[in-house]
DNA sequence: AATTAATTTGCCACATTGTTGCAAAGTTGA
DNA sequence: TCAACTTTGCAACAATGTGGCAAATTAATT
């Protein structure tokens, strides 16, 4: 198990640290995406909140993780599929989140449509952000 | 002119000040969203801090404006159209966010797709980001 | 027009969130 | 194993957001 997450850190460009371990394995177990201060949270005292933020900065620049906008103020991150790249984010799934739960999900089977945009603009990056119920809290 | 924003505010249900008229004129002055530090910075010292986050509150529980979710923290403010209403926003309208000039856009014209989502999930608001190079940008 | 009731504003203090510098600890590669 | 480099934790600081309260302003009433 270890020995995959190493490896994950390793094809990203990043070296092998307990912290980031540590991190990765959150984002691993987690189906919801995560902010600083989940994280925070969930590593209690073991980490410096310094830490976390340079932690997260360094797999937003290499390209393990992708953020996602909100509307409220607090940014999400979520693991990145095979297909991103450092730099070059292809990410092109929509997410979900949830008003109940407050859990964000990627819906990686649901891919962003293109749209007609003004002439002259150019589109690098799409995001699409739903928000409402989800399956789980649906039920309740 | 000023007879105008008056009635504008007066159709929010919200009582006129001076604040409120100097905000709302710079929502009207301005093509792109305006964020609490872009108010705070154009304003100077003649409004508050404390203030201009209560206006955007008031703002956004009228349903004057709308906030637009961005992957950076700093939230974003634009006026709504007049088809919405209090707690009921039909912003359905994507945005665009410039890496150039950092400018946000609301892209009057174009029409969030509605998607498929898995079952059980019910969607109560979508939110379309776009990100690139606006037109104005692309000239230079 | 003047008075009253209700709302809004500015100031203060405080909480939360994010950033920078630097020495100590840890990681990598030879 | 050692040296070069990177990462971490701590401290201090900057920026952002929130709540209370008295003074000022607005709206409503007579």
């Amino acid at each position: 198990m270890n020995e995959e997450l190493q490896e994950i850190l390793r094809k990203s460009h990043l070296s092998v640290t307990d912290t980031r371990l540590t991190i990765l394995k959150l984002f691993l177990k987690n189906k919801a995406a995560l902010s600083h201060a989940d994280i925070e949270k969930s590593v209690g005292k073991e980490l410096d909140r310094v830490t976390i933020y340079r932690t997260l900065q360094a797999f937003l620049e290499k390209g393990l993780i992708h953020n996602i906008p909100t509307a409220s103020n607090n940014i999400l991150y979520a693991l990145c599929k095979d297909e991103c790249y450092e730099h070059q984010h292809l990410d092109n799934h929509a997410h979900f989140v949830c008003e109940d739960c407050g859990q964000t999900f990627c819906l990686e089977d649901v891919v962003i449509p293109r749209i007609q945009v003004p002439k002259n603009f150019t589109v690098k990056q799409r995001d699409f952000i739903l928000n409402g119920q989800c399956g789980n809290c649906k039920k309740k």
